[in-house]
DNA sequence: AAACAGCTCAACCGCAGGGTA
DNA sequence: TTACCCTGCGGTTGAGCTGTT
């Protein structure tokens, strides 16, 4: 037996909106909002479409604020970061660009930003091998790595500051996952946390406080024997002052700011730092067997 | 002017996962 | 625990537009 259709598909409207559907669906919804079941909207309203193609509509065309077209170069260059480090993970990619929305992004990603990057990367590997960190970078447009990582991207810690090195042992806690992610520590002390990104930059974390803003506070951490789950921080009314900005990269390949990554939730963040890429900025090294983790303390 | 190819992007589809009865 | 409903997501499609021959 298929799968139950989410509505009944000979009597609903498909194909595009007339400007008179716009309207009602606008109406309706700045009126009252979606009444948080998009199923039942679109009979309320009286219009004969699925409840799916309402919310589709409405997030990708009718909701204020949109931006169609017109990407900038630094959105371009954003989206590629992003791309490169985490895959096509859109809404993520559009959490991080305001205005923008994941169907656009997967558009001009599939239609434009794609041979925009192969083109530049033709032009790399004619000069040359291209060059960052020191180190040799080939990086690929199927950049997302399967669920189990083995491979460690090629890092190392500072060998000149006080540094201890944790041994992280797999297999990795099965909870471990992109949107729930977790820091596996040996012990509960994890005072002065430090994370190093490719360039020795460190970024202290003390206990409770978020690592990239000054005095505040993590809400709903879990800690959990020697798992440490960050979920929730408050990240609103956070001034200007209080965010501490990596600096860029000398080879220009700038890491994600640590406004962008407000802007998104912790656990997106954290994904980023577990699955660096071959060009990501913050190198978090997936242990093998042999390695050992990227967590220090400051001694 | 017509035919064709390539491109764009709104819309659709099916699946996964969360919530709830 | 199970079944069902709903939402959100990423992949795909296809109508319409634009450029080329």
């Amino acid at each position: 037996m298929g799968r139950a259709p989410c509505c009944d598909k000979a009597n609903v409207k498909r194909g595009p909106w007339s400007p008179e559907e716009d309207a009602k669906l606008k109406s309706y919804i700045e009126k009252h909002g979606t009444g948080g079941n998009w199923i039942a909207l679109p009979q309320k309203i009286g219009l004969k479409r699925c409840g799916k193609s309402c919310r589709l509509r409405w997030l990708n065309y009718l909701r204020p604020n949109i931006k169609h077209g017109g990407f900038t170069e630094d959105e371009d260059n954003l989206i590629i970061h992003l791309y490169i480090t985490i895959g096509s993970r859109w809404s993520i990619i559009a959490a991080q660009l305001p205005g923008r929305t994941d169907n656009d992004i997967k558009n001009y990603w599939n239609t434009r930003l794609k041979k925009k990057l192969l083109g530049r990367q033709r032009r790399e590997q004619q000069r040359g091998t291209h060059r960052r960190g020191g180190q040799n970078c080939n990086f690929s447009l199927n950049p997302r790595p399967p669920p189990q990582l083995v491979a460690p991207p090629p890092f190392l810690p500072p060998s000149n500051s006080a540094f201890t090195d944790i041994p992280i042992t797999p297999p990795f806690d099965p909870k471990f996952s992109y949107d729930q992610p977790q820091i596996l520590l040996p012990n509960n002390n994890w005072e002065n946390l430090i994370m190093y990104d490719t360039s020795d930059r460190n970024i202290s974390c003390s206990q409770n406080q978020h690592p990239f803003i000054k005095n505040s506070t993590v809400h709903d951490q879990h800690q959990l024997g020697s798992d440490i789950n960050f979920r929730t921080f408050d990240e609103e009314n956070i001034p200007e002052d209080q965010v501490m900005y990596p600096t860029p990269q000398s080879d220009g390949q700038d890491c994600l700011s640590a406004v962008d990554m407000i802007n998104s939730s912790w656990g997106d963040i954290i994904s980023c730092l577990f699955y660096p890429s071959a060009i990501s900025s913050y190198g978090f090294c997936m242990p093998d067997e042999n390695t050992t983790g990227l967590l220090g303390y400051s001694e």
